[in-house]
RNA sequence: GGCGGCGUAGCUCAGUUGGCUAGAGCAUGCGGUUCAUACCCGCAGUGUCCAGAGUUCGAAUCUCCGCGCCGCCA
């Protein structure tokens, strides 16, 4: 078996709470990484799982008066649950508390300990009994526990310790050699920095809470953290019991990590190696944070985006593609549900999947539902299938170097060629003239075979569209034995076999529009007639009207939204800035007069999408039953109102 | 405080070692097309490339300073 291998892992994710959209995306990325190299050849092991010990668990646990194993079950199969849905191809699952697991770490400890690199010490910290939380000096608040502000006290602990330190150069010299070992390089930069600074011996044990794998020698202490959980990845191919599996598949050729957890990874797990006399792994990649509507995501923020429920709207491949396609490896990126449906829409429906459509349509409508076989090759043909076997290339070069976004733009790009194809050829006009029958049938294949290469080219990011691209094109083989090698020359796509039923891959989203009319209608004064008390007359703080920006800007177009009585767009300008906004006064004021008028605006109001336009502000209308009048002022543009 | 990074079109972002009229997608406007999921194709814009100073024949790119934001420092 001389197959080339990929050993492939993300982090073990810790079971205190339910998995969010930025765990999905880590083991998205991984997922197309592993798809990918197994398309490519590879024989891969990618590996994925939880990390279940430690004091949290143990205490969450015991508020809910069970067992830590019965709490850690549930949660676990929450997240096995999640990757199933995402369809993660997953070769092993590694739980840090089974038996195979248990084994590896005191056999390691054991090995390390003996080899004097493991020693016994005194853990000396500051102490919260009330919290039961460790703090470090520079964490207090006035002296005190941040968390409940009481006094902390100076304990003292016995404990095992690691000798970081004792590998510390070797370790910069092997970072320094190796420039692709710490991915992207503002980490390298991190860890190399971090490390001049000196390396502390580490501790490795505790005696405060029992959930952990015992220290072997000494079965008071528990093993903490970092190994009990980075060992994880020596357990599954074999360290301890399948040696010609381990030799195989380490040194691991990626670890990808969150940027928050590369320390980590690229200090205390390459120093646990070197002390077993292991090799280092080739690659550790921390990949950035999603941020959610601007926002880092946390749980006191009540912005945690659950990834289920946008599976169960959107399925699992149009989450994998927004994932994989809007956001760079190694930076932050930006989720939010208006951009996720405006990929599905843009690039999923109209783009991919429109494409799939009109071509199976043509087919079964101008040639009774068979690929027929293609003869002779105009420039047209010739120069779309350049561009495919380009994009081929492209694609395995990408991938190979981890460029998951620019990849799938590479796609894209060629997806649009192929309905750019369509229009150049217009298959229609050929269909009215028999003697065109062959240029038609070359054009119908060459839409074929490119969406059959087009499926294999995205199996690693959208692996359950693919195959339904496959079984529609009419294909007859199995989609799980394609390799890349399928589509690297042009011409695979049978011909004379019927195709599929045509069905939409991704339908459209359509934006809800709002219910109410989205006017900065102010009330009129109370009639004395009316003394209703309402929410209206509570009162409010300077503060609280501090908080509304309001402007003089002056309308610079208006016009009215189609299929809508009531709604205008109207562009403004702030000033500093031009702004487009929707506003309901489409029934009182005929757009041609609004334009140049000054207006007072609200500039700081939250924007809303509007019948597919984001509005960003609002302008101030007076209102009193049926009549309406803006509240426009004889001020410059970009006069404050308060 | 120390070290490092970022600030480019309405929005999200590309811009290799300084070099042709600064790009893409989305959004916008106009035109084309009718096979198709009101889709697709074409054309058209718009930018004090954060502000300022400097190096250079030439700076989004290099240097300095300022403003704003961010990362790492167990």
């Amino acid at each position: 078996m001389d197959k080339k291998t990929f050993y492939i892992t993300t982090p073990i994710y810790y079971p205190s709470a339910k998995l969010h959209i930025g765990h999905a995306y880590c083991t998205t990325i991984a997922d197309a990484i592993a798809r990918f190299k197994r398309l490519a050849g590879y024989d891969v092991f990618f590996l994925t799982g939880s990390d279940e010990h430690g004091q949290k668990i143990q205490r969450k646990a015991e508020e809910e008066g069970i067992q830590p194993i019965e709490y850690v079950d549930r949660i676990v199969a929450g997240f096995q649950n999640l990757w199933r849905r995402l369809n993660i191809s997953n070769d092993d699952f590694i739980r840090t508390t089974e038996p195979r697991h248990q084994r590896v770490v005191q056999e390691i400890f054991k090995r390390i300990y003996e080899k004097g690199d493991i020693y016994k010490g005194e853990y000396k910290g500051l102490y919260c009994t009330p919290c039961e939380s460790y703090w470090l000096e520079r964490q207090l608040v006035d002296g005190k526990c941040p968390d409940c502000g009481r006094p902390v006290e100076e304990v003292a602990e016995e404990a095992y310790f690691f000798k970081l330190s004792k590998y510390a150069d070797r370790l910069l010299q092997h970072i320094q050699d190796h420039p692709e070992f710490i991915q992207p390089v503002s980490r390298r930069n991190e860890m190399i920095n971090f490390i001049k600074q000196g390396l502390e011996d580490l501790c490795i044990s505790r005696t405060s809470f029992n959930w952990g794998i015992p220290v072997p020698m000494d079965p008071k202490h528990v093993i903490y953290v970092w190994f009990d959980a980075l060992t994880n990845y020596l357990t599954p191919i074999g360290f301890l019991d399948d040696p010609e599996k381990f030799a195989r598949f380490w040194p691991a050729d990626l670890h990808l990590v969150g940027k928050e957890i590369v320390r980590f990874h690229t200090i205390i797990w390459p120093i646990i190696l070197m002390a077993l006399d292991l090799p280092l792994p080739k690659k550790v990649y921390g990949h950035g944070w999603l941020i959610v509507d601007g926002d880092k995501m946390s749980k006191s923020k009540g912005n945690v985006v659950d990834p289920i429920a946008l599976i169960d709207e959107f399925g699992p491949d149009a989450i994998r593609y927004f994932l994989l396609r809007e956001i760079n490896l190694g930076q932050d990126g930006n989720f939010s549900r208006d951009a996720l449906i405006g990929r599905i829409n843009a690039d999923l429906a109209n783009d991919l999947g429109n494409l799939l459509h009109r071509t199976l349509n043509m087919i079964g409508k101008f040639q009774q539902g068979v690929v027929r076989a293609p003869s002779g090759q105009s420039p047209l043909d010739a120069a779309l299938i350049t561009d495919a076997m380009a994009t081929v290339e492209k694609f395995t070069a990408g991938m190979e170097n981890m460029e998951l976004s620019p990849t799938i733009k590479l796609i894209w790009a060629f997806i649009g060629r192929a309905n750019k194809y369509i229009d150049e050829t217009a298959p229609w006009a050929l269909a009215k003239d028999p003697d065109q029958r062959q240029a038609l049938a070359n054009v119908l294949y060459n839409l074929a075979e490119s969406l059959r290469i087009i499926s294999v080219l995205i199996a690693p990011f959208m692996p359950a569209t693919a195959p339904k691209i496959w079984k529609q094109l009419g294909l007859p083989t199995d989609f799980s034995a394609v390799q890349l090698q399928d589509i690297e020359t042009w011409g695979g796509m049978p011909v004379n076999l019927p195709i599929g039923t045509p069905e939409q891959l991704f339908p459209r989203i359509e934006i809800e529009a709002p219910h109410e009319v989205p006017t900065a209608a102010l009330k009129p004064d109370k009639l004395p007639a009316e003394p209703v008390k309402t929410a209206e007359e509570k009162e409010i703080t300077i503060e609280d009207f501090g908080k509304i920006h309001l402007r003089v800007v002056k309308i610079l177009s208006a016009e009215c939204v189609p299929k809508t009585e009531k709604l205008l767009k109207l562009t403004v300008d702030l000033g500093n800035e031009h702004r487009e906004i929707v506003s309901g006064i489409a029934q009182h004021y005929d757009p041609a007069d609004l334009v140049g008028k000054n207006v007072v605006m609200v500039i700081n109001l939250k924007p809303a999408k509007i019948r597919g336009i984001l509005s960003h502000g609002m302008v101030l209308a007076a209102s009193q039953a049926d009549d309406l009048k803006l509240v426009s002022i004889n001020m410059p543009v970009g006069s404050q109102v308060k």
